[in-house]
DNA sequence: AATGAATGAGCCTTCATTCAT
DNA sequence: GATGAATGAAGGCTCATTCAT
């Protein structure tokens, strides 16, 4: 199928570096999942170090080319706009279980970063996390302080990042009805783009729409 | 020193386990740390994985003990108590940085659960989410449904564990002034409880209040 | 029940060394067998293999209580004594499984001879095989030289140890049902005395008399 | 000198295994004795048990090729070939000290059956006994029952076994010099065949023809 | 006298890596 | 360029034994 046994290498190992994390995975493993030569690594990548590290790069680009932030025309509201980017961050997040080896691979560097973290940082979680603070500028005042913007970013990523990191604890914590209800990637959107744009007082406060809501679902 | 060996190596094991991970360390390597015979894990723990379990539950217990949720006096208006819990979370996150093993190794569990995950969840986090939950009751008309409560809930916890969870990632999208000046845990505690007294309707909008935080810092 | 620890370590030690040798048995297995304290096989025998010869002394003790070799009234046939002597080999081979351990675990030492074997021999072997030539002697003329009649008592122990040392093999050779019907301790005795006896002049040819068999077995 | 290490391993192994048995030998020593890497057992034979396996079959193999069963011609009487299969037998057994792991092994299997024993047992005891079955059905009525000549077998087949097994306590029993007189291989062929064949009615009684064998031995 | 605690040596196995081809 | 064979190092764990009490 796939001829360039690089390629046939990363694909492999990302969802078991994934699974199992640097240390649990073996290089053997890995080799055999992508069938080629138990040397190979070593050939193509040098080490097992860098082999991870290029993983981390692959699931970054993979996720970034298969949930791209949406172009989000200048004329649309920020309230929209803002919806849209954490939308987006969910789903990165915890949709597309079949390849979410991605998400679950770069979330293991964000918690526990190691030489694969800069780039990612670099290359995609700050010019995206920029891209959510012009959405802020819009929302508030120009006198709010830097870093008050940040945290506001930095609390809506946050909430976004819990339904992945805490994943084990929430289904821990819930029902499976209602997580199969009330914890779907839209709901959660709504839910926290509400909660972020009700504190900055561009909505109305949170639990004061529950009737809409379930009129809405009515409907 | 310590003359409990099993103590010994218990407080030699976190600080190991919570930087490499269950598969990164070595029980030599504990022993060593320990200062006890190579085959004393498998004396006293039976073997590595049941060492790790009573490491991740002596972990839980010192963070309760060092940083205990205060009792709050039932006079106390809810959105104080609301301050106090975020405080008292945020402190044991990013807290105490020479004995922040204990989070960083309760981190792991959260991120990839093991064994050891759900007694930590049952016996620990459980409770306080539930006392968390008792808090925003207060706060909240009667007709919000449980699933909202319970995502306000996370969403204040979520932003809370961002701060430990992207330890890393945040240090390298702020710089070290802003981090020593606007990220301290008090003022961390104060945006994120703004934050979302205000997204109830309980707060002045998040922003809004710049111009007096800043005459604050003044005086 | 047993208070000498020292016999329940021997009593406890016979069936694990029978069954697994003497590497493969360990003293933790032997001590909790026993219920004693795991450092007892060394206080009270000094170390493990002093505690095999002892067990494998013992193994020879309760073989010969148990099943002693039967007083031979003088005036008995030597046919009929031969015919006891093999019985009585055999019984202590093959029968008592509950029991057999003691004849294992001697078996093992006569097929690989350790510290223990000498002792075994000249207390246990040697004379009752000088009791087993002097029931020849009465069977055979008086010039036979003294190594026929030690390969003709050779032969007779050795048809017996076979079906104790070989049992394994036997099994797989023979089917369930001949094994119950035919290889029962009267009927390989009676077998092995016959041909031995018919070798000698003195009983007639082994296959003779089947006719003769199936009339017993049919009364 | 040897180049391939399987055959190194193997070659290694056998005289360990055979002296100390499975648990008793350790892949260090084997490893050493061959002369190869400490890792090379589990990489050629993936681990222990099963290099044990493969050297039982080794030995069996060795053992067969050495020491033949010889063809015997059709016309050959049953008596001569009963003679020319106990003679194969006891070389096997104990001729050829030099390399006389390869039975002391198969005799540990024989003793202690393990996973190597049920091959051992299809491809190379069962197709011999069943030689010596057809030798005996030359010798025996047509109505002599089917126990009855395996039990005959059994009997040849223990008496040769014992000179093996029973190596060490036979050494203990006799003289050196009747060991070196009349226990030599052609002896004891000559001893035990005629016995059978006597039991059988198709030879002089045991013991009958001594003064001619002093004769013979005599010219 | 007898034992519970503790230990050093050694066990088999797996690992990432190397090297000759 | 690419690989199958082979390896040194280290892994977790079990063992018989010791020693202070």
């Amino acid at each position: 199928m796939q001829q360039d046994p690089r390629v046939r290498i990363l694909s492999a190992a990302g969802p078991i570096f994934a699974e199992k994390g640097f240390e649990g995975a073996t290089v053997r493993e890995i080799c055999r999942a992508a069938g080629v030569n138990g040397a190979s690594i070593n050939y193509y990548f040098g080490d097992k170090e860098n082999l991870y590290v290029e993983t981390v790069r692959l699931a970054r680009q993979m996720r970034a080319a298969e949930v791209p932030m949406p172009d989000m025309a200048p004329d649309l509201p920020a309230e929209d706009r803002l919806r849209l980017f954490t939308r987006t961050m969910l789903r990165r997040m915890i949709g597309a279980p079949e390849t979410s080896w991605q998400s679950r691979l770069m979330m293991r560097e964000v918690v526990q970063p190691s030489r694969a973290c800069r780039q990612m940082v670099e290359e995609y979680i700050r010019p995206e996390f920029n891209q959510l603070l012009r959405i802020l500028d819009e929302l508030l005042p120009d006198d709010v302080p830097r870093h008050v913007r940040q945290q506001i970013g930095f609390s809506l990523v946050g909430q976004c990042l819990f339904y992945r990191v805490a994943r084990g604890v929430v289904s821990m914590l819930i029902t499976p009805d209602e997580a199969s209800e009330s914890y779907t990637i839209e709901r959660l959107a709504e839910h926290i783009t509400g909660l972020v744009l009700a504190s900055l007082g561009q909505a109305p406060p949170v639990g004061s729409n529950h009737a809409q809501e379930s009129l809405q679902e009515a409907v």
